[in-house]
DNA sequence: AGCACA
């Protein structure tokens, strides 16, 4: 019904995704943006022909996958609304993790892909077209829960909030991934030379206490819990 | 639109 007929699972597949951004960049926004949730085992992505603008996130827990699913659907990523399914095959990382991993399945699965259609084209035997250029990189691994808020003392409300052990890679587009979401948003601010901080800019204080409730300690990398204070005035 | 992970 809801999620494509599909029956809840730990995994959620997401489409209608923006083909511009890089795997590498999206992997780590998706991460970013989902870890709200649950705790994420793997996020995957290719680039290929027919698997470009879609990705995987495996959730521990399906409650999470569900919650997911729920909460960020339609959500405007990278200016596009994301669809949002679960997953109709388990992932990989969890079969193996329960040990019913059959690495032969899939090799079979290619295979008769490829025959199929070597078949459909032509009866000869016909050149395949390889099209796998999926590469694994520094993807997430699994993450700690949410730590506390961080225990600084409130600095006086402003409607700039200071963020504060963000991982160095952090760039000022995957922060607005995140901070977008609340309303009120206006800008963020990162400076060169001072990597792990930045600036996010609301309308107001209103608007600002809320993303900053939200977001406190969030963790873009399981190491990196984000601290958020009011920014001096 | 499109359901993979090597």
């Amino acid at each position: 019904m809801l999620s494509g007929d599909v029956p809840p699972n730990q995994t959620i597949y997401i489409k209608n995704l923006n083909e511009k951004v890089k795997k590498d960049e999206l992997k780590r926004s998706l991460y970013a943006l989902f870890s709200q949730y649950g705790r994420i085992l793997d996020v995957v992505a290719l680039k290929t022909a027919k698997l470009r603008g879609q990705a995987w996130v495996v959730f521990s827990e399906v409650t999470a996958a569900s919650n997911a699913v729920r909460s960020m659907q339609n959500f405007p990523f990278y200016d596009k609304p994301m669809r949002i399914q679960f997953a109709k095959t388990k992932s990989d990382c969890l079969a193996k993790a329960e040990g019913t991993f059959v690495p032969n399945e899939k090799k079979k699965k290619q295979e008769e892909k490829a025959e199929r259609k070597r078949r459909a084209e032509e009866p000869h035997s016909a050149a395949t077209a390889n099209d796998s250029s999926a590469q694994s990189n520094g993807a997430p691994a699994a993450s700690h829960r949410q730590g506390k808020p961080g225990e600084q003392e409130a600095a006086a409300p402003n409607s700039i909030l200071f963020i504060q052990n963000l991982p160095y890679e952090t760039t000022s587009s995957m922060l607005q991934l995140l901070f977008e979401q609340y309303p009120g948003f206006k800008e963020v601010r990162m400076i060169a030379a001072k990597p792990g901080i930045a600036f996010v800019e609301y309308e107001d204080e209103v608007h600002s206490s809320i993303a900053m409730q939200s977001l406190q300690g969030f963790k873009i990398t399981p190491q990196n819990p984000m601290t958020i204070i009011y920014a001096k005035k």
